[in-house]
DNA sequence: TATTCTAGATTGAACGCTCATTCTATGTTA
DNA sequence: TAACATAGAATGAGCGTTCAATCTAGAATA
């Protein structure tokens, strides 16, 4: 945002700076919530003044903005990635037991849900996870209408749109089930997740009317 | 918790004072989250002092397990209403499409949310959560394996233990659902999710070997 | 090479404010 | 009168944020 012109040293120096600091702040949050966690609790756990915080961000906010817009970008780079695949179905299976696993970790789910309650209340997050979650929803619409294509399976838009909307619901439950349950079984419930995934992406779709 | 004796009608007047903090505590923590709300805004909601909140809860900590109690009560005895049907299984397939448009709701998916990310980090809360969660999981367990006997359909633990912990992860990933994508048709996403839920639980199962 | 200059990095104290909680005094009711 | 309901001021801690003052390291100058 604050983008100013610095020798590449400085911006190198400074860059490095921020992401200590987002680093040490996403410690905190996840340990005590965006509201629970203070400035000063941050500034120890990075290893520097209080003060100092405010040359790199301009608020408290700022940096929970910043958080939140990390870990989105991840969930971007990763709906991406599918697409290179060969057979892009069956690449999305594989994919899914691993994808289960990340968010059962507490580390993870904690900050997830941390930023959607936030995002609940806050209209700025709100902007930041709506959008991502918009780039996220296209491209896997994209993707399962190319690989359902490839395989002679429906791919009108109701078909597609409500297979997204239940992908993405499931996926985000798993955050919810660390909590809820952590004694879970994570293989045994990666391995029933994957099979449910597979009969709803390559099963015969939602279109309301049968097809002729 | 703190349960003293008093006369019945110190007792319905404590009650009704309760009730009113706690309301008032709902909203608060709805707008701003369980460390964002202070004792004073909710006194103001309230209607009354802030120090006469003391006499009623230890803390603001009580205050908050009070409210995550009363809404994971809630949960509890909407599983066990299941129960009282005719053909379980329809009655549970029937019930999902309010089920789903409830958690839509914006209200009520933030609170859930809050509770979820405040038992992330803090353990009292956890206990509650894990509790009621367990719970619930018995009673949909239960009902479950009546549901599919009744049909002549396998009801190994397995299978069972799978089902009941992927529709529960369903169901709250719809929570994350109104916040990403507000801009969902609920009709259409309730009546995709009801056919997967259908045929979720009235399908095969997941039984590693094949049944003999 | 030795000195001065300079601009960003960094600190730590201070500000005003709000927090959760406690205490005291006053109503209210039975 | 006795017991409870209630208000509101008081308390001390901690909050996010600001700011003047230093430090540091490299560029410019002599």
């Amino acid at each position: 945002m604050n983008a100013e012109a610095h020798t590449p040293a400085d911006c190198s120096r400074a860059e490095a700076r921020r992401a200590q600091i987002l680093a040490a702040a996403s410690d905190c949050f996840r340990a005590h919530g965006f509201h629970g966690a203070s400035i000063s609790q941050i500034s120890k756990s990075a290893g520097m003044s209080a003060g100092h915080i405010y040359h790199y961000f301009e608020n408290k906010e700022a940096i929970i903005a910043a958080i939140v817009a990390h870990d989105l970008d991840e969930l971007l780079t990763l709906s991406a990635t599918w697409r290179a695949a060969d057979d892009i179905l069956e690449a999305m299976i594989d994919g899914v037991v691993e994808g289960v696993k990340e968010n059962l970790e507490r580390g993870k789910a904690v900050l997830k849900l941390e930023i959607l309650a936030e995002a609940s209340r806050n209209p700025e997050i709100a902007v930041i996870v709506r959008n991502a979650s918009k780039c996220c929803n296209e491209n896997i619409t994209d993707i399962l209408r190319l690989a359902r294509g490839a395989k002679g399976l429906s791919t009108d838009d109701e078909t597609i749109t409500n297979m997204v909307e239940i992908l993405a619901t499931l996926f985000e439950g798993v955050l919810a089930r660390s909590v809820r349950n952590p004694d879970l079984d994570a293989d045994q419930f990666a391995d029933a997740f994957q099979s449910v995934v597979r009969s709803l992406i390559a099963g015969p779709g939602f279109a309301t009317s049968p097809p002729v």
